[in-house]
DNA sequence: CATGTTCTAGAACGTCAAGCCTAGAATACT
DNA sequence: AGTATTCTAGGCTTGACGTTCTAGAACATG
């Protein structure tokens, strides 16, 4: 019938998704798209329509990718608490790796103020990772490792914020080791809060 | 001599500041900045040179404003760690506004990853509100409002990721809520580590 | 082998941006 | 009054981008 495509969709995106990390919607063309990719232009239309269902397919990904990856790390911890402190370690500490590639989120959503679609996507991973940090924070109270007067769900949201705002930060050049110890007064601030 | 300018250039760079705030630098236009400004192009490369210059003009402005505005905060409040409480509370609150113009800096990180000019702007302003808060918290804890196990330093420094990462959130439409709940945890936090 | 779809490479199109330039009106100084 | 500078209004140039189109090669299926 036809002559089958020759590129594994899914690495294609993965690699928009990396270009689109380090370089935000805008920062990164068609063109070199394209070239950087190893695809031409054509194919990149006929396998993903235009550049903004490319960009939100990305996004998409991403999200997931995420999502699952961390919650993945509160499910494989010996502890709820323990969850939670690999969740936030490992997410913190990525972006003290320099150069952080950044954080596809936040771009998201400054590149995209104005757009539903990529606002709902990034909303979606959001909320995925508050629920999954909430429930984890609920078993940990349950199980005492948390004090009981502490709000699993304001916890929750607070650290969600401090990690995004790692995730800005980050994009400064130097920055890396400074949001390392971040991380560890975030953990350290986590740990008043249980005991 | 000459007809002098008709309009006030720290008005004008003002408004630029407000349009680049909600729209990041590649969101408005040259023509579009003319318009919305009320002058014309030509006047607005006399008085700024080109987009970029009129961006890191913006950006210096919103830089000195916001630090002035918040070192005041801390000068005036009755007792050092009650400025602290007052800067994080202003700041943060300021994201929960909805609909947020956005926080200058988040987007300028963004937008500007490979522009040492503008992160250098950017390095100023986030230093100079880490060394007021830590100015702020090491009084604090000379006068025996913060424990002395506290580190100034590094409250400091996640005072303000958090802050920022609220910046983050806040582009979320109907996020105000749920970070201004937010703002109350962090102050709860705060005084946690204070006690 | 024939067919039809997808591939590649690259040209072409329309749009829009940044920046520059012109021309004429306005206005402070000498 | 004359002069020089800034103003406004708008057109022009150049270039980039997103997207579509063309033309021909590759290849799985009938």
């Amino acid at each position: 019938m036809a002559r089958p495509r020759t590129f594994d969709e899914a690495l294609v995106l993965e690699g928009a998704m990396e270009l689109f990390r380090e370089r935000g919607l805008h920062g990164i063309s068609i063109p070199e798209l394209s070239e950087r990719l190893g695809i031409c232009k054509q194919s990149l239309y006929n396998a993903f329509g235009d550049k903004r269902r490319l960009y939100l397919s990305a996004l998409r990904r991403w999200g997931e990718q995420q999502v699952e990856e961390k919650l993945a790390l509160l499910d494989q911890a010996p502890s709820p608490l323990e969850g939670v402190r690999r969740l936030v370690g490992e997410w913190a500490g990525l972006a003290a790796i320099c150069p952080s590639p950044g954080c596809l989120t936040v771009t998201a959503i400054v590149d995209n103020a104005d757009d539903p679609d990529a606002l709902a996507i990034v909303e979606g991973q959001v909320e995925g990772l508050e629920r999954g940090l909430r429930a984890a924070l609920v078993k940990a109270q349950a199980l005492g490792e948390l004090r009981a007067e502490a709000s699993p769900e304001r916890l929750a949201r607070i650290l969600i914020s401090t990690c995004y705002g790692f995730g800005v930060l980050a994009r400064l050049p130097g920055s890396g080791p400074v949001i390392e110890d971040s991380v560890a007064t975030l953990l350290a601030l986590l740990d008043d809060a249980a005991a």
